[in-house]
DNA sequence: CCTTGATTAACTGTATACACTTATTCCTCA
DNA sequence: TGAGGAATAAGTGTATACAGTTAATCAAGG
């Protein structure tokens, strides 16, 4: 490898925006790389398997490995590396029974969600769902595989976060996280018509106010994602399991 | 105000002894420190608020200021501590709302979780509960508090064991500890006892296999919790919230 | 040619150094 | 006396150094 440019002199500004708004919370370093990584993993930049070396992130990033492992410690505790000692950081391999244990969490969380949300919906909210049916649909037919993913996953949280409960919301946002990595793992041949047009299903029924179609329509469709994953124990797709870990 | 007397913490755990068992997975030296900080918080010999100097952890337990920032990084990903940029970490005060907002997902999680346990519990999976319960019940006898305590809490992420889902049992002892920070920083009126007969008569439906009997009974549980906290917005127990930190 | 063992390289785990930020102390002056 | 503000102490954030461990390379022997 070359040697590294000169960055021993860079003590001005690191790529810290500019504070000049109204910002929430400003994204510390660290922050930024565990979104870098997570995004690269969603987005099936990096590969399950794909050895994670601090140094190589931290040269990216032009920081040191401190900041880089903490980044991959949040990340482990997401659930999307998992750490070996002294053995370094890999994207996560879930499980078939892992992936089975997250969706049956998802089912139970998310039909309860949509059962309280059934009865408490405003139709602002119901406004905002079909806007966001109508984001996902476009999405779909513009054929932006990312915009797609990402909006899929957020319809999820949007129902938890019109329930107001923001510590349900970051449950089932961890849990989607780890849900998107099995599907890319296990090679889901859903298709994403297929999802969106369940989401409309559920949202017509909220909007019906009706919680039992609710949560059947909710459970069937988070079935049905599962159900077309490769879970076959015996032939994982080993094709893209184990390709030789290369960015 | 006087200067600090230079021992602010009282941790007490030092280095762990060599564990003679059967080794799990040897549990390195920043889990010992976030298992350390997660008993002292939840056997209230740290008080919500309490500001945790990295340093003199660092004293306490021998090692330097990286391990226990990993710690208090892994403890505030559990919503155990809050970490201020530049200005350190605090033991977590969770606000009324994020109280409401945990125990409305216990109720959902849990609920589900024994709806199904009762459709698949086997006659061994009881024998195990009772013995859990008579556990329970001589640690209340025995005025055995810390002892209690962690079984009282242990209860449920035993059944979430019991359903072969550990992602479910992970996240519900995620919610546990941080019910135990609020019930200690609101001061719960429950008793010990009272919380044990519920639980007996949660097994007793389970044994039944009444499903619907053992969802209605663990939610009434759960909402009995949370109602003997002390959660009125207007008279929280500012002594015990707002006690400076001084042990 | 494959296996085995020693040597080397690569990488992780922890400690330490130092810059920068926040809190405290203490002096000055109204 | 008390408010303001500089000086100072305390504490966090990041980089770097180094020890210990794992993986890779290569040599010799079967």
């Amino acid at each position: 490898m070359a040697r590294k440019p000169a960055a021993g002199l860079r003590l001005v500004n690191p790529p810290r925006p500019a504070p000049g708004g109204p910002i929430a919370a400003a994204p510390s370093t660290t922050d930024q790389i565990v979104e870098s990584i997570t995004s690269a993993i969603v987005e099936r930049r990096l590969m399950p398997g794909t050895k994670l070396v601090e140094q190589q992130i931290a040269d990216v990033f032009s920081v040191s490995r401190t900041v880089v492992r903490q980044a991959l410690n949040q990340l482990s505790r997401d659930r999307l590396v998992t750490l070996e000692p002294a053995r370094g950081a890999h994207v996560a391999m879930p499980s078939v029974d892992e992936a089975r244990q997250v969706y049956e969490v998802r089912r139970l969380l998310e039909g309860g969600m949509v059962r309280q949300l059934a009865a408490q919906i405003t139709d602002a909210q119901l406004a905002q769902l079909r806007q966001h049916l109508a984001d996902e649909r476009s999405a779909v037919a513009r054929a932006d595989v990312s915009g797609r993913t990402r909006l899929l996953a957020d319809f999820h949280v949007v129902l938890a976060r019109q329930l107001g409960n923001e510590v349900l919301a970051e449950m089932i946002a961890d849990l989607l996280s780890r849900s998107q990595l099995i599907s890319l793992m296990y090679q889901s041949s859903m298709s994403a018509e297929h999802s969106q047009t369940e989401h409309v299903d559920i949202v017509d029924a909220l909007e019906r106010r009706d919680a039992r179609a609710a949560v059947r329509l909710m459970e069937q469709h988070i079935a049905s994602v599962e159900r077309n994953l490769r879970l076959d124990p015996f032939t994982p797709d080993l094709a893209a399991v184990l390709r030789p870990a290369r960015p």
